[in-house]
DNA sequence: GATGAATGAGGCTTCATTCAT
DNA sequence: AATGAATGAAGCCTCATTCAT
């Protein structure tokens, strides 16, 4: 892993170690408690590291937590090489690759749910936070448009690639939805996230011109 | 408009008119800087209403920003009766209908975005504002999908119930995404507002089988 | 009932009446909750009287606790007035006359528990309530005093008065002492009052020389 | 000195150090001017600690006041020592070990008059300091009673156990109003404390049965 | 006279950041 | 380099008192 731009070098391995202690668990702490509770105080007790320590590696609580963002993102970028994985495609027509797309990319934010909507609600207020989720979204939707374009002939959308960056932007704002506000939100009507799920395939497909 | 049910109601219609320049003052500032800019001080300066005077009529600031939230959530209200006045609508056509439905949320939304951002963060930790938010959505779901099943018998889609609120949340999830976030989110590819709102357009009205 | 010396004299005899109910409400207030709940909102709600309606007949929150004082002695006065009636005491020998002084003095005491609580805790901080409940001490004193005396030539001890001052300060701090902290405070043996009282006759009357 | 209870662990001496300034501090302000005036900013200044520091100690005003109890009546405590003494008491027959145990009682009362009523005031609010109040109480019973009751075979009394805690509580209620109102309370008569101890030693000879 | 809305000083508490050890 | 104690600004909230109506 890259070593996060955010903050300063090491000068021994043993700092570093104990630095990346403090990203664990302040990632830890972020998803489960949310922003509120992040303070640096339960942060050095949970990570075992003195908060001078932690202020020796970065200059602020918000450099911090762009240090973690930076941490997590590159995490979930592991998760979203399945997406440029050749064997999980090979074999399937249109209307399956984009139905594992809108999957995959469920998988990746049901997963890191709690994480994400932290960092998701401090972009709000931090720029930097804005800038580099922006940036990471910017990068999932070059692999996710790139999967999706491999099947570019098969679309009958006249214009492939805005109508796959359409799929994506829809896609990707259903999902940060649940995400920031759980279930239930916009309407009463019943309708549990894997029926939704299933109609975000179905609305890319038609949308796309896969639609028989 | 009706008393909020957050507030404590006045003896005195001076009481009536000092907590209306509370609750105006504090949407402007919350929508202008953020719920981080909003302290009692900076909006009892902004409102020439003492802090006791605010306390008089909320029991905490919690209560008051629902109370702000109320407030402006009923404003909103006001702008969805649109939906409801049936010469906005007459004379459409199915698909004109969706169109003209996408972009009256598209409206709201728009107009109110600075105000509509910080209630979308206060919900992720304030659950009474959550609750009230997602009633809002709900009453609003209910006007904006009663219109679009005007003309179910239009729609090819088998569920047109389902369809329908399928949609509702697409565009919404997508809309709040906006509020939230700002534009160029999601993927590098220029894509303005409008142009998807333009695609929001025609994502719904295929998915509900008015296609062609 | 004499005005009392504290608060203005009323204009109208409707305020003489709307001040009644502030004093009375004040006393149920300040022995259900203490003084911490004592707050002129509060009074001012549950008397209806306006807190201006208040501060006519009175300059200062002390001084109408001070006025609450000299009403609450005064009906205490009432009561003490069985020590002077001579009906009560005909007929009682020198230790029944003790044991019957005892008993009235813990009946009034512990009739009034909640509110003399309330005035004690006060007198430490208010130097004006401390004088006036002296006063109310000493007067009671003299009553007590006074029927005590009556059984002088029956007491063994050398100094009647001083005996009888003294007995009358002994079972007076025991009695302050239950009011401000309940039971149980002083030592792990289980005393009950009624067996403690029972203790504090045998005490005086030994110590009056009534012992046989 | 045992560790406070109420009291987080310091890591570091110098905290230590710094802690104990406060409570000293806090002590004298608490004798000095009573709990109205003992706010965290004066005593923040008194003792040369910063708020954040005494928080870093202890959770709250409430239990920081605890904290100056547990440290005030281990100070006691000490003082108390005496009655356990052997060398104190030798050679004295019951009168006047009664005698030396009333007097010892008033001697501590007195000399920590200040704050005592300081925290006896505080018991009434405050029901941590109400029950630690009891219980410094109650160990102060068992050493007063222990010692009374070296004498037991000497007292005329039919139980002496049940005597002994009488005379604990009555000289302790009587010393207890000395601290809580000052001298001259009760009655008019000028009694000095000087004299109401002697007559609290002869009653509870009396009482005991060491009367001759 | 009466009303109750308005005032604002002052109390408690939190936590990012600094710095002596 | 590491530690964690210390700092203090800033936030929320209460309530005696005043005063326009």
């Amino acid at each position: 892993m890259e070593p996060l731009a955010a903050v300063r070098p090491p000068q021994q391995s043993r700092s570093r170690a104990s630095f990346e202690r403090v990203l664990a668990a302040g990632a830890e702490l972020l998803a489960a408690q949310g922003y509120d509770a992040f303070t640096l105080a339960e942060l050095s007790q949970r990570s075992g590291v003195s908060i001078g320590a932690i202020y020796a590696r970065v200059d602020s609580k918000e450099t911090l937590v762009l240090a973690l963002h930076e941490r997590e993102m590159a995490r979930m970028a592991d998760e979203h090489a399945v997406l440029a994985d050749e064997r999980r495609w090979v074999g399937l027509d249109a209307a399956e690759t984009i139905e594992g797309l809108v999957r995959e990319l469920s998988g990746v934010m049901g997963r890191n749910e709690a994480i994400l909507r932290a960092f998701l609600l401090r972009a709000a207020s931090d720029e930097r936070i804005a800038a580099a989720g922006s940036r990471a979204s910017h990068e999932l939707a070059l692999l996710w448009e790139a999967r999706a374009l491999t099947r570019r002939t098969d679309y009958g959308h006249p214009d492939p690639e805005l109508a796959v960056d359409v799929c994506y932007r829809l896609v990707y704002a259903a999902f940060i939805r649940r995400v920031l506000h759980g279930g239930g939100f916009e309407s009463e009507r019943p309708l549990s996230w894997a029926q939704l799920e299933d109609e975000l395939v179905a609305i890319c497909q038609g949308y796309l011109g896969l639609g028989r």
